[in-house]
DNA sequence: TCGACGTATTGACATACTTCGATGTCTTCG
DNA sequence: CGAAGACATCGAAGTATGTCAATACGTCGA
């Protein structure tokens, strides 16, 4: 279930159907303020990881559709689940959003026409 | 109309909520795969440039399809529009791309707890 | 075992999104 | 000027998404 972490072919080229609709699914999942502040929050907690008792309030959202959130990127790689006893913990995963980025990459794109060429 | 070019905080702490909405306005706009072969292409063509008319085919949906999502594509600020006559090129914002990379890094978000601490 | 607490799921509702066909606007060519 | 072509906009249909209240599930302490 957990879908692939490493980084589908992006900005290049032949974008396969596929990929895009990987990537697409990706990118929906930060596609949310409520998620980025998610993200946000957890990121900046110790070990960038956070229970979701903790979550709840600083978004201002109701605990069902924290719940439901967390669900959202943890489908999308983008948080480890950890249960604890009765708790339970979500954690940034790093290479995940790294794989992201690299996929937004620009270096192999031509720079927008400079000098007139012949 | 044209949204801030630049890199608003990402997955640093306090994430402001105006902050989550701009930059979730601009993952909404990558979270669909036919804009996203719709960059890929773009992006592969000679000056990181297309004509409208020369991406309709490939993606392989309707022109009032294609163009409602370039103008997404434009009012997320990751294309630019040059109209030649009759033609509308839309080229690729580099920068744009680059700031969204930023806003992903993972920097200075702490490692998943690798030695135990004291 | 029972009750309290933390989390997830369900069902419902409103809103937003993707897509298309039809139509409008503007530019170019005969 | 009139016809043809390139894009954009409009209106509609089907689907997906965000949100909540209610409820179910699981764990811990008494």
């Amino acid at each position: 279930m957990d879908p692939i972490p490493c980084c589908p072919p992006v900005l290049k080229g032949g974008l396969k159907k596929s990929d895009a609709a990987e990537l697409a699914g990706a990118f929906k999942a930060l596609a949310d303020p409520a998620r980025l502040q998610l993200l946000s929050f957890i990121a900046s907690q110790p070990d960038a990881e956070a229970c979701v008792c903790h979550v709840v309030a600083p978004v201002g959202l109701s605990q069902p559709t924290v719940s439901h959130h967390l669900k959202v990127l943890h489908a999308a790689g983008l948080l480890e689940r950890d249960k604890r006893g009765a708790w339970v913990y979500y954690r940034i995963r790093r290479e995940r959003l790294e794989a992201l980025r690299a996929a937004l990459s620009t270096a192999g794109v031509a720079a927008p026409r400079k000098a007139k060429r012949a």
